[in-house]
DNA sequence: CGGAGGTTTCTGTGAATACTGAAAGAAACG
DNA sequence: CGTTTCTTTCAGTATTCACAGAAACCTCCG
């Protein structure tokens, strides 16, 4: 291809990295690695350009840009004059790391809330001969609740809100009457 | 072995959902199997015990309570009149969060941060030919340097302050003259 | 010192997962 | 329509990872 791309030293060094971080979270290397690159690529790539500069298989890489749009991070565009389809990964870290966030919930943590409380309600209902792992259900359930309940509060804000609240640090606290103890 | 245990229904569920989330989040199935009956366990149990309760081999429990123990979310305890090892869980929720939180801060964010230092060392030296990379890799590094910021404010904190704080919501802001655009 | 109880390390095997290359399938163009 | 260009699906292969069972290793006790 007449386009070809050679990584930089230290795009090598982050995209190699950023593959490591996936795995260690769940997400395939493959998959972490091509994010990486379209994070950091000034325009849309191509999947062939993608294939040649990250050395997989042509089909990888489809399945991996797949798997990337259904986490709604990346998605395609076109560019005039090209048939092809190109790539591009949202580009904003906060807007990225929200739906990351949003994603994972919806896939993770609100299954996990409907399985405990699914479990807490039978517990319930058998007349329940061991409480204590009843107790300790409750207890995570009332965690994962409090926590997501944070979260979509939190969402909405925006990271200068966010971060102007945070560098108050204690004193927000003690302004709002509330004692960190 | 004597003292063998067979799993209520219930109990059985959380157990494989928890093993399943685990996977979900980059955590050996089994590994999170057996921090999922540890922590639903009244008691703390011995190896063996685990080995019935989940029909793993023994070898399997031995290097799964290693790794949980490098966690830091559970600890060996000994029982008056037994000479073998005990393990029991973290019991409080929030505790055992919070570790798990550092522990992951230390092993992933940390190191991605020095990654990240790096590659924009090395960027800017180099007379840095393609700048865009390295914008990205600042706002990425801003990113993660901010959030972490904020975890270590909030992680002393207490969860009664945390979620009397959420539970002023956006009063919270406007209290503190801060908007939340 | 020898043996019993208990724990960890090690090696081979099995299962899951990621990946490739080829073939089939669409869409655009002449 | 037939051809070209591009994308996806599929089936086989490789690699990685988890696991079992055996062997080795402690530690306590008589």
């Amino acid at each position: 291809m007449a386009d070809e791309h050679t990584l930089s030293p230290v795009q090598q060094k982050f995209i190699l990295h950023w593959g490591e971080m996936g795995a260690q979270w769940g997400v395939n290397r493959t998959v972490a690695q091509i994010h990486a690159l379209l994070f950091i690529s000034p325009r849309p790539l191509h999947a062939e350009e993608i294939t040649d500069t990250l050395g997989v298989a042509r089909s990888n890489v489809s399945n991996s840009l797949k798997e990337l749009q259904g986490w709604g991070i990346v998605r395609r565009v076109h560019v005039m004059g090209d048939r092809r389809d190109h790539f591009e990964s949202l580009k904003d870290v906060w807007e990225l790391f929200r739906t990351i966030a949003d994603e994972r919930k919806k896939r993770e943590v609100d299954p996990t809330l409907a399985v405990l409380r699914d479990c807490i309600a039978e517990s319930t209902k058998t007349g329940a001969p061991d409480s204590y792992t009843e107790g300790k259900l409750r207890e995570l359930l009332g965690f994962f609740e409090t926590t997501t309940g944070w979260y979509s509060q939190l969402r909405g804000w925006s990271p200068s809100a966010l971060s102007r609240l945070a560098s108050m640090g204690d004193k927000a606290l003690k302004l709002l009457g509330v004692s960190p103890g």
